[in-house]
This record gives C-alpha cells, structure tokens and sequence, in this order.
DNA sequence: ACAGCGTGTAACAATCTGTAACAGCGATCG
DNA sequence: CGATCGCTGTTACAGATTGTTACACGCTGT
C-alpha cells in the first residue's frame, strides 16, 4: 500500500498544523483542509484515505458535513471533537463515521484509530458497539439508557442492580405484551442455559421480578406495572414513551 | 373498531379448523386459508387485520411467504411454528414478522399476542426483543452467542462469567481496534457511572481483563488475543470471523 | 541504572443471583 | 360450597460474581 492520504479538517490553523505534522512524522500523508468545500475540492482531485474531522468548525458542523460526505462518498471518517458528551458521540456514529476521539487525544489513540480504521477498510467494514440512548417514560417513571438511571415518579433515583436492569429493558422493549419465563430469560441474555428444547426454567425470573416490583411499584403487593398473566408469564401494563436521548 | 378479521393459515386442516374456532368462540372473525395463494386473494378481497402464519406448510415455507409477504403489505404477522428453536423464531423476525408463537402454544399466549400485535399495530410498530445469533470465530476459539458458549481450540467449552461475556462480546465487535477502557465499560453498558465528563474508573476493567485472559489465553501472562496497549487499552489481536447462527 | 508510570494479580468485602421452601391465592372439580 | 391442585409471591440462604485495594513487576525515558 502507498502512503496514506488523511485529510486533517480543523478551523484552528494551530491544531491543523500540530495534527498534521505529528502525522508526517508517523508516516502518513496529511493533507490540512479547513471547510466542506475543502474537503470536497480535494475528495474531487484525488484519492483520499481517511478523513479526521473536527466537529467543532466555527459555522460548520462536523457531524453535519459527515452525514452529507455520507450521502455519496464512501470515505472513511474520523470525528475529532473537544465534546466528550457521548451523545455527541453517538451522533457520529449514527451519522456514518467510522470512528470518534475526544479532544484532548492521547497521540498514541489517535494513531491505533487511525491504522485502525484503515486497516478496516481495506478488509470491509465492521462496527464499533452503537449504545442505546434513549429515555424511557412509562407510568411516571424513567429510564434513562444513557446513563442507566431510574427515576420514581417523585424524581427520586433508583438504583438497580444489573440483572434488573436487563429485565426492566425488556419490559421497557415489549410494552402491553405478554411475555412467558423462557422469553423474558431468552431476551436477557441467560447464560447458564442447558442446551435445545425442553429447560427447566426454575423460579429465577419469578424471583427476579419480585425483586423489581419491590423497586418500581408503589405497593408491590397490588402491582400495576409488572403485571403478572397467571398461566403465561408477566407484562408490563404501561404505554413507554421514548424520547430521543 | 369492528371485529378484527384474521387468517388463519396452517396447511393442516384440523389445526386449522381449532384455532378458528377457538379465535371465534374469543370474539375474533377468524378465516382459514392454506396457501401463500389463499392469502393473496383475501389481502386483494379485503380487510385482513393480522395474519397467523404457520411455518411449516408441507412445500411451502411460512418464513418466505412472511418475506414475501411484507415486499408489499403491511399486514401485521404472527408467525406460528412447532420448531421451537430460537433461530427460527429469529428468521421470523429478521422477515418481518410482528411476533412469533412455538406451537403447541397455550391458548391464551395466542390470544393476548393477538391482542398485542392488533394493539400495536393500531399506535404504530415497535419491535420485540432480537438476539444474537451468530457464531464468531477467532484465534481458534468460538464463541456461539445463541447459547452464549465459548469453545477451545480443541473444542473444550469455557464457562464465562456474564461479566466476562459482555466483556469477550465487546472486544469481537471491534477486532483489532484498539479500546481505552472508558470506552469497554461504556460498551459493557456499566451502570455504576458517575454523569458527565471526568471518570475516576478504577481498575475493574484490568482486572476483568486479567480474568478472561486466563481463561481464553494459553499462556496469560503472554496473550496473544487480548493484548495491552500501553497507554491507551486493550485491543483483540485476532481476526474475526461471524457465521450466520 | 534509576525514577516514574502503567499494568498484572492476589486477596478481600460487598453485592448480587439463583435455589429451595413455604405460604397464599385462584381455579377447577366434585 | 368446600376440597384440592396448581401457580405465584416471598423469604432465607449459600454460592458466585464483581469491584476495590494494595503491592509487585515490567516498561520507558532520562
């Protein structure tokens, strides 16, 4: 493989300049560029490799300029951004880079992104995990996903432990259906499974709910979310609105 | 809302005529059909509100029909089947189908499914629960997401912490790329989090590290697969490869 | 070679999870 | 209407899992 050509597209000229000399030195080709019609004047005049661009860009924004270049280039992108809220994050991804480095980067990231990167292009392409960001309301609670927090109807936070999380989510993911045992420990990911057909459930969902109901129900006695469908399994008797995260 | 009007399609003609008649003893206008054909003429003749489809139909297979089926109709589909085997419920989903029944079912699953997916399809269409399917291979080892199993080389099968597959899972859905460890917790979906920027993260991930080394690594004071990156993380040194499960 | 980090790992403590056992409730059948 | 059977709720307990801490070892750069 030649050189590889990296375009570094930031609108302050002194990061411009530091990324592109620091990637001179490791070996790349890096072609400074400062705005969309940059970009495109140079994705026009030649080949290009990789793309690092900064989300930040006075007028411009990066991660609009990225779902546009989406439209019809396949180039793989980098994000670069000073904003390491991970919705930010998120956004990239969902917009169609490659990958995202927070700002300030260790050096040394920011070389492994970028072989990386490279090194799956050339192959084909995969995906880095996509996180769930959204916030669930559902009966006067929340959820958050983003941050994995529970919210009663008062505001008040409340903790969850990990395996009542995955239950509440598959709750949250099925509204107003029922749901058997098997489906319910088939959703969460049950590990200690015997293979094939006929399981012997146990009681580890009943006892898991029971534990969430104690959580998430005013008077767990009498529930009115976690419903239990005698003969079948539970449901979750509340509509779940979903807001973008 | 009138009485909804289901087909009911089983090549089975006994089947077929117990579940209409039991889907009209429970307030349902149920009409039997027996092929791909059959459906046709009723969706072309008039108002269909859900399709139950039952995948096995002597030369005829439920699941194409399914796809098929959803090229140009929106109907809701239930897909009805005696293979209880998970990646058949998942062909199910990943055609379109709306749900998804092991047959023998109990009788009243399939009415309050019935009424689930007519209810959803009323509001709009969310989407059940899908799971991963597929087999990965790498370095040697396989890791089979359906039964969560991962295998040795010589086909010795490991058990795995959930911890620890969550974390394996992490790691084959970025090969070769490397991960800082804020990003494998992130991906791990940690819930112990403080909000924002500035993480103090411990040490866990190290040590959940250290523990699936020594459990997928021949040598784990040498690794081969989950190498350290000094400085930045932790990168899978394999390829990897995924089957269809 | 030395100092300074960064990482591996052992031991520990706290939490979490599933099982088992029993009680309560509902349904079914006579 | 009452008895019985089956299913679900609840609790206690034991085992497994997980994160923390502390210390040792190995790089890195001077």
């Amino acid at each position: 493989m030649t050189i590889p050509r990296l375009l570094v597209v930031d609108d302050d000229a002194e990061t411009r300049g530091m990324m592109t000399e620091f990637l001179h030195r490791n070996g790349f080709m890096a072609l400074p560029c400062d705005s969309e019609t940059g970009i495109r004047s140079h994705l026009a005049s030649g080949r290009v490799d990789l793309i690092l661009l900064d989300v930040m860009l006075g007028d411009e924004n990066g991660v609009e300029i990225c779902a546009r270049l989406r439209a019809d280039q396949d180039v793989p992108i980098i994000l670069v951004s000073a904003l390491s809220a991970d919705h930010q994050r998120m956004a990239g991804y969902e917009v169609g880079a490659d990958d995202y480095i927070a700002k300030p980067f260790n050096p040394d990231l920011l070389l492994a992104r970028v072989k990386a990167v490279l090194a799956r292009a050339r192959r084909s392409s995969s995906l880095i995990y996509r996180r769930q960001t959204s916030t669930f309301r559902f009966g006067g609670w929340s959820y958050d996903a983003k941050h994995d927090e529970v919210r009663s109807p008062d505001g008040v936070q409340i903790a969850l432990s990990r395996r009542e999380t995955a239950l509440l989510k598959v709750f949250l993911a099925n509204p107003r259906i029922p749901l058997t045992r098997e489906e319910i420990a088939a959703a969460m990911d049950v590990s200690g499974e015997g293979a094939g057909g006929g399981e012997t459930p146990g009681r580890a969902i009943d006892v898991l709910v029971g534990r969430l109901r104690g959580k998430i129900e005013t008077r767990p006695k009498d529930p009115e979310l976690l419903r239990t469908e005698r003969g079948i399994g539970y449901v979750l008797a509340a509509d779940v609105a979903v807001e973008a995260g």
